[in-house]
DNA sequence: CGTTTTTGACCCGCGC
DNA sequence: GCGCGGGTCAAAAACG
């Protein structure tokens, strides 16, 4: 067993690298990715239902290892790797965790980075099976996701990232994949009391453009990340909840599935940029255009206040409407079909 | 043919 | 100590 498991560890070692080595290739391009979140009109209306419901759901996430200290056996697993060896420099006391909620009919939320999924679970009370995915654009990255859909309203997929890139994040790796929990603690410090504050980012930015067709339904919204500084400008995410745990602050959870009024959908975006067209539903777009005249969008968001990643977060609203596919442009099953009763 | 996903098995922590 | 459940591994299958 013990002579097994050391090869175990050293075939993914290889592997890893050799992944690793792939990835970088693609870190120089840039990376475009499909969102395939929408946020459909209709759906927006059972927001008020899922309320109840999306929070239990992740303030399991947040339970599932609230004192994650490190584990003892898996660090020390891992502590072969260089990937734990990041792990353990940036979270010497708890992995840092922070979890995301938009409604998002594809499998996963294309968040801007390249993840390998590495396992996939049914988990207790819960039909929708978990999936876990690993950041793939670094060999190295420690940064680990779970997605697993809201098991009271499967539209909704809940994304929890784990760790922090230890690449250097030109991409458009979202700031919810990047900066984990430290930022969102600092945002909740921020809009702290209330589930219902609007999530407000401050930011430098210029306006948004879209290069989508105004006469189209916006079907996704970009964050990109961009080392690029603007002005300062502030960001408000109605009806978009950050909640943290006082108990484990290094784990928080952004709620982006809670609409705002039903008769604008988004309006607060379209008021936020006004070139933005007006749309009735959206996806949920992170995605990389380092540099692009289409999004000279850059905001320089609290979320760097902590996490080491000084870039700014850059939100583009974008046209993009690959629906199922997945980063890599393969061809996902449409899961909800799968799990549909 | 190389890469990614699938999937069953395994490992480990935790609660009883 | 035992069983359960979550997380991970890795061989096989699928895909482009």
């Amino acid at each position: 067993m013990t002579s097994t498991d050391a090869v175990r560890k050293d075939e993914t070692k290889n592997r890893n690298l050799s992944n690793g080595r792939q990835e970088d290739q693609k870190f120089d391009g840039k990376l475009s990715l499909g969102l395939d979140c929408r946020f459909e009109p209709s759906s927006i209306s059972t927001v008020n239902r899922r309320n109840s419901s999306s929070i239990n759901s992740f303030e399991e996430l947040k339970e599932e290892e609230p004192t994650e200290i490190g584990p003892p056996s898996k660090l020390l697993k891992t502590l072969k790797n260089a990937d734990d060896q990041v792990l353990q420099r940036q979270s010497p006391l708890k992995k840092a965790r922070f979890s995301v909620r938009a409604r998002c009919d594809t499998p996963t939320m294309n968040d801007g980075c390249q993840w390998r999924k590495y396992g996939q679970k049914i988990s207790k009370g819960n039909p929708f099976p978990r999936g876990y995915y690993r950041c793939n654009v670094s060999s190295s990255c420690p940064v680990r996701k779970q997605v697993q859909r809201c098991v009271d309203d499967m539209s909704i997929l809940i994304t929890t990232y784990e760790g922090k890139h230890d690449h250097p994040l030109p991409i458009s790796a979202t700031a919810m994949a990047s900066t984990t929990s430290d930022a969102a603690s600092t945002l909740q410090s921020r809009s702290s009391s209330s589930h219902d504050e609007a999530l407000i980012v401050t930011s430098a930015i210029a306006p948004i453009s879209t290069s989508s067709t105004p006469s189209t339904t916006l079907r996704g919204f970009n964050f990109n990340l961009s080392q690029s500084t603007s002005r300062p400008q502030q960001f408000y995410i109605p009806n978009s909840s950050i909640s943290t745990s006082n108990l484990h602050p290094s784990s928080a959870t952004v709620d982006l599935t809670t609409a705002p009024s039903t008769s604008r959908p988004f309006g607060w975006f379209s008021s936020s940029f006004s070139s933005v067209p007006r749309y009735s539903s959206t996806g949920l777009n992170f995605s990389s255009s380092s540099s692009s005249s289409l999004e000279p969008n850059t905001l320089q968001t609290h979320w760097n206040g902590h996490t080491g990643y000084n870039g700014t977060l850059a939100y583009n609203i974008n046209h993009i409407g690959h629906p199922y596919l997945n980063t890599t442009g393969r061809k996902q099953p449409f899961q909800e079909d799968l799990y549909q009763p």
